[in-house]
Parts: structure tokens; C-alpha cells; sequence
DNA sequence: GGATACATGTAAGATGTTACATGATTGT
DNA sequence: ACAATCATGTAACATCTTACATGTATCC
């Protein structure tokens, strides 16, 4: 079965926790500054659907009246959540999607072993050097016909993934001792 | 007129340069690490469309054969266009949409002022600053509850936005000395 | 005449945004 | 009774993705 979106595995993660209505995890959403999702109900409502229509939650009350729904998470859909968390992080993700790849480790906690969430960061910091590598050459090669805010921007954009690349290097070490804080 | 997407601009952007085919944008937009666009047709065409009918471009010829058709910006797309540029971040653009803001930085070099670009740098490292405070206020008050990963994530966030901030100030120097390079 | 690159577009479908509508529960 | 907050959902609309369909120019 396809992945969902990353609004839907969160929803599965949240969800994992404990059981939840639509209204508590718009709640969670409002508050936690893991920004990168909204909390409008027009998004969060069809996405637990979807999640439903995949049989990957159940829900604790039929729809009709307006009292409140707990949605709790099958087997299935934890299989799913799980792998959903332990994808290796692409290069394309690396580019496009590097929130929703810090999302995905933010719930690794808890639920993976600590050694499934070392290798994804030493997998991320080898893409992100990649990366690195292929702005840093177009910035050789164009630098040249770039205005200086283009530029600017660019450099900015290489620093922001070497300073990632940086904190994966550091939270792998810290994971790998077991040592829960810093 | 109501602003239209960041695609929609950095395609004005980019006409306002010189004037292009769609299929032009799109190799513009695959060369470029600028990543943010997809060179999709299927984004590419709708959106010119949009421009035309909001009449911020005109077409060098009628649709109907499978010649190339170059786009130009009318007085009106240019006003759009800068209008677009001198937006002021908010708040919500840094916490949403960085991405946005950067390319729209990108953008200013050869058309706005200096000084433009400059105001817009602190203006920018501002609101990095305050969004910074509250991301810390909340880890300090969540820490507890949060697993090592999550904490760990949300400390990769807080320092990237530091990054950022500290890459604006910088930038600001650079130009406001009003040396084109590094 | 055929390959390759140039070039434009649409169709179906997924997802999300904003705005709206409405019912249920709890405290005063 | 009333207000506040809890709670669920839909409708209209915009945008983007993927996949497809097709015509045109140039070079060999």
C-alpha cells in the first residue's frame, strides 16, 4: 500500500501514543511548534478519513452526532507508521522534503530502537554532504552570471545544509552513547 | 490584485530578465539548485496562464500550433512583480515559508536598491530572532515530556533558524558596504 | 527519412486552504 | 438561560503531481 502524506504518518504517530479525537490532535498541531502542519479542520478531518478508508485506524463511535470520535490505531497501521519511520532517507527528501524527514525522526523516539534512529542520521549526513557538494559546484560554475542576492541566497542555502549536516553528525554521537539528553 | 504563488513570481522574476517560453522556464528551473519549483509542465503552463489572465504578461502569439510562444511582463506584471519583492517577512512567512522569503531575496539583486534588500535582511534576522525565543521557550517548558529524538529535531530547527539569522546579519553587512561579492 | 531535441499543453487525481455550518457539554 | 468551549464536518476553490498526447524544427 502507498505511503500517505507526512500530515497523515503524523497523525499515525500522534495517534500511536494514545487514542486521540480529530479535535485533540488539531489541538497538538496548534501547540507544538513542529510547525509544518496546519491545524484547519479541512485538512485534518479528510486525512483521518483516508487513514480509515486504508484500515489503518479505527474510530470509536459511528459519524452523525457531533460527539466526540477516538480514532486508535489497527495493526496495520502501525506496520504501516513503522515503516514509514524506518525509510532511508533519499537524496530527493534531502532536497525537496528535509522537514518532513525531521518530522519522521522527531518520532522515532520511543517505538524504534535507538540503533535504527543512529543509521538514519549518519544516512542523512551523507546525503546532505552530497548535497553540499552539488550547490557548492553550481555555485563554482554560476557565479559568475549571478546577481550578489542570488548569490547570497545560495550560500545561504549551502550553509543552512552544512549546519544540518553538523547537528546530524553531533545527535548521532549523543544517541549512540545512550545518553538521552543535550 | 491578490499576490499570486511563489511559482507565479519567480516566473515573473524570471520574464522580467528577459522574455522566455514556458519551456525555457522549465530548463531555467531544472538547472537551477534554486529547488523549491518543480519543472513540471503541468505547474508551469497553468501558472503562465494565470499571468496572463491576470494581465502581468502577454504572449508573443496565439495558441493553436506547437510553436514556441514567448512571454513578456507588461507594466502591470512589473508593478506586481516588485510589489512582490518589497513585501516585508512576516512572521508567519518565517515560520511557514523561509524557503519563499529566500527566493524572493534572490530575486532582488539588479532591479531594487540596495538599500531595499538591506532593510529586508533586518527585517529578516528580526523575526528569525523572535522566532527563535519561541521555539526556546517552548523546549524549555516541553523538554520533560518529549522524547530524545523530538528534542532532538526541534534543536536541529532552533539551530538552522540561528544559522539563518546570523547568514542575514552577515549578508546585510556585505551589501550595505556595497561590495558585490562573497 | 528518421532520430533527437524543441515545444506546448491537457486530464485525472490528490491534497490543502479558507470559510462556513452546526451540534454537544459544561460551568455560572 | 447563556456563554464558552468542545467537537465534527463540508463546500468551494486553488494548486500541484504524474502521466499522457502531440506537433515542429534541425541535423545527419
Amino acid at each position: 500500500m502507498k505511503p500517505d502524506t507526512v500530515l497523515g504518518h503524523a497523525l499515525l504517530g500522534s495517534l500511536q501514543q494514545e487514542p486521540r479525537s480529530g479535535y485533540d490532535l488539531r489541538k497538538l498541531f496548534t501547540m507544538t511548534p513542529l510547525n509544518h502542519f496546519s491545524d484547519s479542520p479541512g485538512a485534518i478531518y479528510p486525512a483521518l478519513a483516508r487513514l480509515r478508508a486504508r484500515g489503518w485506524v479505527v474510530v470509536s463511535r459511528p459519524s452523525g452526532s457531533r460527539r466526540r470520535r477516538e480514532f486508535r490505531l489497527t495493526p496495520a497501521g502501525r506496520r504501516a507508521w513503522v515503516a514509514w519511520l524506518r525509510r532511508s532517507p533519499s537524496r530527493a527528501d534531502v532536497t525537496w522534503n528535509l522537514d518532513g524527514l525531521m518530522v519522521r525522526f522527531a518520532f522515532m523516539g520511543g517505538r524504534l530502537p535507538t540503533s535504527a534512529a543512529v543509521r538514519f542520521l549518519g544516512e542523512l549526513a551523507r546525503e546532505l554532504d552530497a548535497h553540499v557538494r552539488s550547490l557548492r559546484r553550481y555555485l563554482e560554475s554560476a557565479a559568475g552570471s549571478m546577481t550578489a542576492t542570488g548569490r547570497l541566497a545560495l550560500e545561504s542555502g549551502i550553509e543552512s545544509y552544512e549546519a544540518r549536516a553538523r547537528w546530524a553528525r553531533r545527535a548521532r554521537r549523543v544517541l549512540a552513547r545512550g545518553r538521552g539528553r543535550t
